[in-house]
DNA sequence: CGTTCCCTTGATCTTCGTCAAGCGGTGTGG
DNA sequence: CCACACCGCTTGACGAAGATCAAGGGAACG
């Protein structure tokens, strides 16, 4: 899906990652945020003309398709569901704050770390993750498209954390043996990921 | 207002200048937003249980507040109100995302560039502006924080503009000369503050 | 009249980017 | 079945954007 497409679907992610992105002229391209399996995108159809960005697979994907019109009945006559669509919507735009503090003051190293924290901690919520470890198919290259750094920079700064014993990451499967250390690290604190509502989003869909 | 404050009213700017950032332990801090008159803030009270970030004034400030219940009871009764909100609330999440871009792949000069075309165009599509010109609180630390920027590259950044002709800044106003000029240097696209349903939003104040 | 805030400018240092080369695994076509 | 191409990862050398440190100037305000 392209920059000033006019989306008809709203598109909810049962299995693979996805990211959005957006390109500057000149080639440039920053990942704006990733998609995991539960994630919803495109509720802006309902209001905003177009899209002002791209969205892309990073896997094979399996994809439920909501055309808007079947959307729209549920949102009039489950209010619970339209709650938590708002939900949605408030957690995706307080992460984006967050990525914004993370390229405007994190550095290389606590910047990776936070990514690293933040995609654990969203797949453990919706139980992707077994013990430590999780799968993370994103390639240095996406990593540092998202972070605003060079795949060489990416490669570096993951070689320290790995010597420093903090993380294990091959085969698309990331381990963080001590999720606690990796936060600290990189300053992450979860409470911009609202979990403490993840009964309330969840109740929706009783 | 504090990150961890459990907001009660919605404020709505009538007059004076805002921001919304996010502090580190160590003392580094994020402007992740500015207010202008007509913004509104701490919609996420309906559903998120606390601050994620803090809130604070730049300028003496004229608000309204606004009780969260007779919030609710508007959004009951009119539809179009709650439209409103829901473009509100995406449009700012686009802007969000529109800083992740800048802070990830922009420079120091198309960081501030952007930045100011778009503080530009917001005022002006409240009337703000005239002509060229528009007011202009924020100190050079400020729009430090805000582009992650130090304040002394700010500083040289904003010489390079004014000798280029490109900006006049003084006295808490700036002049955009050539607008068009400006929104090329800093790759500005104005698709992503959505100004093409300015029409819908107001009508939702009839 | 002095203090404080904001702006300005110079010198030096650091983080990260760019360029370049090479390696290993995997998949594909001859 | 092998060869080659491609993709993703790794490492080294060098360069540049921007940070930091330092000092001083001007205007507004008490």
């Amino acid at each position: 899906m392209r920059e000033g497409d006019q989306p008809t679907v709203i598109n909810l992610f049962l299995d693979g990652w996805g990211r959005r992105y957006k390109d500057l002229p000149d080639g440039r391209r920053q990942v704006v945020s990733f998609f995991v399996p539960g994630d919803l995108c495109d509720l802006n159809i309902f209001i905003l003309r177009q899209m002002d960005h791209s969205i892309g697979a990073l896997t094979p994907l399996t994809i439920a398709e909501i055309p808007r019109s079947a959307f729209e009945e549920i949102i009039d006559r489950h209010p619970r569901i339209t709650q938590a669509l708002w939900w949605e919507a408030l957690v995706a735009a307080a992460t984006q704050r967050e990525w914004t503090m993370s390229l405007g003051q994190r550095n290389a190293a606590e910047r990776i770390g936070h990514l690293l924290c933040e995609l654990f901690l969203r797949l453990r919520t919706v139980g992707l993750t077994n013990g430590t470890s999780c799968p993370f198919p994103l390639t240095q290259s996406v990593l540092g498209e998202a972070t605003g750094l060079s795949l060489v920079h990416v490669n570096r700064t993951l070689q320290d954390y790995r010597a420093a014993g903090m993380i294990v990451l091959k085969q698309r499967e990331l381990t963080i043996p001590d999720l606690r250390a990796l936060m600290e690290a990189s300053m992450f604190d979860a409470n911009y990921l609202h979990l403490d509502h993840e009964g309330r989003h969840f109740d929706a869909n009783i």
